[in-house]
DNA sequence: GAGTGGTCTAGACCACTGC
DNA sequence: CAGTGGTCTAGACCACTCG
């Protein structure tokens, strides 16, 4: 029912739409539980395979997670095995350690051209910038710069982010329903200048590991962008090649 | 039919298995048509949405390509489009490049107990060494060395790598039937040493993206570790986080 | 037109969870 | 026990490719 002729998108593909949009809109926030597939096939005069077809691409993207016999829920970055999906450090010898992020700095400025572009916001428009120091086993491994759009995240400032608890993304889907949802990384080597070579505890000069990465959500627009230098003295950067 | 309790594993699971198996052994060789879903259905005794089911999860891993109205055919490595599933630099500004791979030296030696273990052989078993120089759009960019397990290249030497074309896994695909299936891949900043430097035609001492690697076949047994430096000065390393 | 994969449906039954 | 997702089946029809 209802099937274009010149981009032709199946019944399956239609209700992933709906289903995100439902997602995008709030109707079930992150960590609750969406409707049974049979609730939803009535909902959307579909069979109910259909509704599962949908929702196991979402749940192959990270959108939702399914339970058998509980239900399918939305994906939230409070779940502990979400949290490597965009933090691939790993320590070289030894087990998992505990991370903690320390919020340095935090200002508006407008968007210049280059970040404009990435965002893309209007050249002018408001952005957020905040300065942070990620710590691991109480060392600090990472120095973060990251630029947010700002009329997404009304009234944060350095305050507001000491009160995080957990990762980034996860405070940012909590305090301001605004949830990542996908990322693209360039990675680089760079020799460490004099300000991060001092946060990170490095020499100057020494090689760091720069991770610049673009974060998306769910309409697929960019509301991140953010610039990692990395001390890989004891930790490396994890990634599977299928 | 044949269930299974302690560890249940599902029909089409089982089925998966049986067509891992005959890749594994030869029986369909990279890029044929693997026979139509319902003559695999019947050949297994089950339904047509079974073996589906078990070919849609192998082309989800790259095992399996499907292509509407022509057939499912084996994956493999000369299609240009994989090419950049094992490679992911490309260049920072500009379009796409050339890449040529200049084979240095080729030599066998015993295993020791790191590449023993990381290869999965007996220490003292033989393996092959390999380094090469990769080349974009001329410029040499990444110094690589390579270990492979010696039984599964016979006759491997830097003649026979001179005659390659195409990207090097596709060159072990047709000449010695080993497919390379997954990687996990460690990255790291380290600082050029003087040999290193020298090929790659940088200071000594400047970043390098250094890029180690553990590629499996389909019974996912090692097969090859390697070590790339990458130059990232005119290249990044580009990864997608969903 | 014949053959392939792709979609959609409907129904039966299995595995897991929680009351 | 009822309710959820997970599996398996059978059949109808659509979209694409090729001779």
């Amino acid at each position: 029912m209802a099937q274009e002729s010149p981009t032709f998108s199946p019944l399956y593909r239609q209700i992933r739409g709906l289903l995100t949009q439902a997602l995008q809109s709030g109707e079930w926030r992150p960590g609750e539980a969406i409707p049974s597939e049979t609730e939803l096939a009535q909902r959307f005069n579909v069979s109910q395979g259909t509704v599962r077809k949908a929702i196991d691409e979402m749940a192959a993207d990270n959108l939702l997670v399914r339970k058998q016999g509980k239900g399918t829920f939305v994906a939230t970055h409070h779940d502990p095995r979400a949290f490597f999906r965009f933090l691939r450090l790993a320590p070289i010898n030894g087990t998992i350690e505990t991370s903690q992020s320390v919020p340095l700095e935090c200002w508006r400025a407008r968007a210049g051209q280059e970040v404009a572009r990435t965002l893309d916001v209007e050249v002018g428009s408001q952005i957020i910038i905040v300065r942070r120091l990620l710590k691991f086993a109480g060392k600090p491994v990472v120095i973060d710069e990251i630029y947010l759009r700002g009329d997404l995240f009304p009234g944060l400032n350095l305050d507001v982010l000491k009160e995080q608890q957990g990762s980034l993304y996860s405070f940012f889907e909590t305090r301001f329903g605004v949830r990542m949802v996908r990322a693209e990384e360039r990675l680089r080597a760079v020799a460490a200048d004099r300000q991060s070579a001092d946060y990170l505890e490095v020499q100057e000069g020494s090689p760091l590991l720069s991770v610049e990465r673009v974060a998306y959500t769910y309409d697929d627009k960019p509301v991140e962008w953010r610039r990692g230098l990395c001390s890989t003295a004891d930790h490396y950067y994890l990634n599977n090649l299928n």
